[in-house]
DNA sequence: GTGCTTGCAAACGTTTTGCAGACTC
DNA sequence: GAGTCTGCAAAACGTTTGCAAGCAC
């Protein structure tokens, strides 16, 4: 795993299944669901980013009866812990993936093509931020915008 | 004028008035209407960004009926000439600004602060996504996110 | 039993759209 | 007069919230 340009929240460390996640939940006075349990086998099973709509429908087709409501909080709860993160990739809705998986991405304006962007290539942008603004970037929140080769 | 990383849309250059601008909308079958008129108004003499809110406020200072769908249409009218450009600085309304006075930002997920990025500075990153990707980044859309120095 | 969590419906903030009338050229 | 542009109202979109019932501990 690549050295991350940014601390890891604590408690992102060392959650590797759904039942770290829950057992952490549990820690800090949270409950062990069954939406909550599927949720995040579906985040964990993701090898994509989702959207709250992809993931809710996902999640009902297991549990039919879990409200896009009831994702957002879990959603919310969830990065408050530091297990997942959300970007914006374009104009439309955030997308949310588990945080060990976070990656900068680039999105052509034009065709809308996704690229994953390499955090070591953010190096020379982070070192000048953080020396000359004593800012600590993140880069994978929002996408870099751009024009992709196909489309220049 | 510091060497811009993307090209300017054709139509962009040498428009430093709000007379050149309504020139050209004319040029391509556009009307000079006073809404449009008070709305370039507006951007020219901003030196902040906008959010289409605040340049619906300071429109309607001057002209009352001006409604907020104008201000969209007129503001999706002038991206699409190249005058104005938008960007996302974090979760709230986009900002909208010529595009001549386009620049890259870092902002806070703590506090929220602002600051203005150096083009300089995505240089590396610049090169590495054409070379490797064949990608031209405009790095000025998106904010990149990160942690102030008084919040780190 | 306490109190966190849920489903539902309704609101939210931002942006877009359909329409009939008004204006620019 | 042709065709663009406007104001208004309403819808669209993604997301958040209030509430009363339900569930985990």
């Amino acid at each position: 795993m690549s050295k991350p340009l940014v601390a890891p929240e604590a408690g992102a460390v060392e959650l590797e299944t759904v039942d770290d996640v829950l057992a952490l939940v549990r820690a800090r006075g949270g409950r062990a669901t069954s939406s909550r349990r599927v949720i995040l086998d579906v985040l964990f099973e993701a090898q994509d980013h989702l959207t709250a709509e992809d993931l809710t429908e996902a999640v009902q087709a297991r549990a039919p009866d879990v409200h896009i409501s009831t994702v957002y909080r879990n959603l919310e709860d969830l990065q408050r812990l530091g297990v997942i993160v959300h970007s914006h990739l374009g104009h439309g809705p955030a997308t949310y993936q588990l945080a060990s998986l976070a990656h900068a991405h680039f999105i052509c304006s034009t065709c809308g093509a996704r690229v994953e962007a390499p955090d070591e290539w953010f190096g020379s942008l982070a070192q000048k931020a953080k020396s000359q603004l004593g800012f600590t970037i993140d880069p994978h929140h929002f996408a870099i915008v751009g024009r992709c080769a196909s489309c220049s």
